[in-house]
RNA sequence: GGGGCGGUAGCUCAAUGGAUAGAGCAUCGGUCUUCGAAACCGAGGGUUGCGGGUUCGACCCCCGCCCGCCCCGCCA
């Protein structure tokens, strides 16, 4: 039928920008009106693209491959020419020096030359640098850069997604923390982004539940910590009934009569429910996050009759040991796996609530895309799901939404086995932030006791749960991490405390020479970079559109964090090489700019993150 | 048994099919009368699990094997 499939749906991939105005500089004397567009990779491929036309090399699909390079060779470098040429049966060299031989539109922003085998490097010019960075000065232009690349998708982003009546813990950490930080990757690509809380809410275990609410309420511990009580209240449930026949009886009817829709137990779930809810968001304040929807399972019951009915319709599903089925006789292993869609017992699973939420985005919230940031020990039921729905919707003649299982590795204890208490249990979020805040806490005190008590607990909280969010996704999301407070809280290495300490320390430059850093006045009459350490800044600060397209195209953010440790190391060598507060105007002017911008880029990044930032700590 | 993911420096991890595989920690050696030393500079450290293959070029793609973790019918 020609639907989009998962894999060959319009990808995320950004669309090469065309408005940029290479082409119009021939002059190479610093212009203020000398206008770089904001992603210079796609500005190169386009410019290569031209040059390949011009220098006749229009056989079958040039591709410029243009790249970042390596900064001994270059801010760039384009590899098109070695592909070209072998399957051309062409000398790679000749290709890459008549494509040289094009690109005199270049000269007046990068030093061009050909390198080994047939790569073309790049050199942005300080002055090109110059100008780049004086255009992408503040938020909005940058945003504004970024904003092309996905402004035509509406994006359902499921994550976190905790059970209602349970404490948060461990296991929630990363789909929250890399969830968010997803929505506002992409958001900032120009994304329409819902973040719905997809929670559990519903299911087997609120039988033994109410009926131990019911009984063995403790009103006081209610209002002291509600999720601890429902705990409670759950074991106690579930051990009485292990314990009595007679209460496990009562129990299920507790639960056939909530399933009833009995006034008074409907009402107790719907009380759990919100008490729940409202206490996640202590967590969710925390660590930055709001959800624009909280559709949890219960929310899809009224919604499952017809996706029986239509799977059945449609020939997917089928009867297998007195439940409803899908297999998938095409796939490997799915043709003998079954998705269960149907329980034996007439009741509905997760598979159907799944699907049925697939439709609700995609009629009601008209998704394009829909992500679940989901351990990645689910990835088969992912499978099958998608699988299914797209089957489901091609025979129904639906469009389907690109679908994708953002999956995450665990997070494991330093004994490599996922991460628990002494005792075994589940490490409860709540305690694993405080401790986070109390551990910075002692850091700070130790580092900077003159600071007021009042300061050092806010500079905690930050750099806390920062350093949390950090090490989450700092490491690719897809491997399995090993969970260490000293190297998360460490002041060294890829940490938010780094980070976070470079940001401090501009802030400081600025303060201690009465300046501010959105006043554009500090850098008037800056000149062109020329230190080393200005131009290795400088050129860090150009790569930012490809660290944000990497972390946005892949969904993984570690691309984006790996960057700003790297920024933030070239302007702590900056910092100690260059000495910005001089009394040369033009000199500090230009090392002002530079601070700037590295605020700027390191700030928005943090914040793309879901971190917050400090002026002082 | 079937499948998924991984194996990179002593440790924890990076690396778009590109050039000499990079960081941090740890180790060793330097740098504070100068904008915050929570910092910086330098050194040593590698058969990218093993064996084949594809390619101008492979940590990356393909095949086989070894090891580890995880998943595989009515939990989510």
């Amino acid at each position: 039928m020609g639907r989009k499939r998962p894999s060959d749906c319009p990808s995320l991939l950004r669309q090469p920008s065309i408005n940029y105005a290479l082409a119009t500089v021939s002059d190479a004397s610093l212009s203020d009106q000398m206008d770089l567009s904001f992603d210079l990779v796609a500005a190169l491929d386009h410019a290569l693209l031209g040059a390949a036309g011009r220098a006749g090399l229009t056989g079958t699909g040039f591709v410029p491959g243009v790249r970042t390079a390596d900064a001994v060779h270059g801010d760039f470098q384009a590899n098109g020419a070695l592909a070209y040429a072998k399957q051309q049966r062409q000398n790679p060299r000749t290709v890459a020096q008549a494509l040289v031989e094009q690109l005199g539109d270049l000269a007046p922003l990068f030093d061009v030359s050909v390198a080994g085998p047939g790569f073309i490097n790049l050199r942005l010019k300080p002055t090109a640098l110059f100008a780049w960075i004086a255009a992408h000065g503040t938020r909005a232009a940058l945003a504004a850069g970024a904003a092309a690349a996905e402004k035509d998708h509406t994006v359902v982003v499921d994550y976190s997604s905790p059970n209602t009546a349970k404490q948060m813990h461990v296991g929630h950490l990363r789909s929250a923390v890399i969830g968010e930080a997803v929505c506002r990757l992409l958001e900032f690509s120009g994304a329409t982004v819902i973040r719905d809380n997809h929670i559990g809410d519903w299911g087997t275990q609120f039988g033994k539940l109410i009926w131990a609410h019911k009984r063995l309420l403790d009103p006081a511990a209610l209002t002291r910590d509600a999720l601890e009580e429902f705990e409670r209240l759950y074991k106690l449930g579930n051990t009485a009934a292990e314990a009595d026949p007679a209460v496990l009886k009562e129990a299920q009817q507790e639960l056939v009569k909530l399933q009833a829709h009995d006034p008074e137990n409907l009402a107790l779930w719907r009380h759990i429910g919100e008490v729940s809810v409202a206490a996640f968001q202590d967590i969710y304040e925390q660590l930055g996050i709001r959800f624009d929807l909280t559709l949890g399972e219960s929310f899809y019951n009224d919604k499952l009759e017809p996706i029986y009915r239509e799977l059945a319709g449609c020939s997917l599903a089928t009867e297998s040991e007195g439940a409803q089925v899908v297999f998938h006789p095409e796939h490997p292993r799915f043709k003998t796996q079954p998705f269960i869609i149907r329980k034996s017992d007439g009741a509905a699973n997760y598979a159907t609530t799944d699907l049925a939420t697939i439709l609700y985005r995609t009629e009601r919230l008209h998704a394009t895309d829909v992500f679940y940031v989901v351990d990645k020990r689910q990835s088969d039921h992912f499978e099958q799901l998608f699988l299914t729905a797209r089957k489901w919707f091609e025979r129904t003649n639906r469009p389907l939404p690109r679908l994708r299982h953002l999956d995450f590795g665990t997070v494991l204890g330093e004994n490599g086995k996922p991460l628990k208490t002494k005792s075994g249990d589940n490490i409860r979020l709540k305690e694993l932030l405080a401790e986070a805040s109390e551990r910075s806490y002692q850091l700070v005190t130790a580092k900077n006791p003159e600071l007021p008590e009042v300061e050092r607990r806010t500079i905690a909280q930050i750099v806390g749960v920062g350093s949390v969010q950090y090490a989450d996704l700092s490491q690719n999301r897809s491997s399995d991490y090993v969970f260490s407070w000293d190297k998360m809280i460490s002041l060294d290495g890829n940490t938010a405390a780094y980070l976070l300490y470079a940001v401090a320390r501009i802030y400081s430059i600025f303060r201690k020479l009465d300046l501010r850093p959105a006043d554009p006045a500090s850098e008037a009459g800056a000149s062109p970079f020329e230190t080393p350490a200005e131009l290795a800044l400088a050129r860090k600060l150009v790569r930012f559109p490809d660290a944000l397209g990497a972390a946005t195209n892949h969904l993984r953010p570690h691309f984006l964090c790996t960057y700003l440790y790297e920024l933030a190391g070239e302007f702590s060598t900056f910092y100690n090489a260059d000495k910005v507060a001089v009394t040369e105007a033009p000199v500090r002017a230009r090392r002002l700019l530079l601070c700037n911008r590295t605020l700027l880029l390191l700030e928005t990044g943090l914040q793309l993150l879901g971190l917050r930032t400090l002026t002082r700590m």
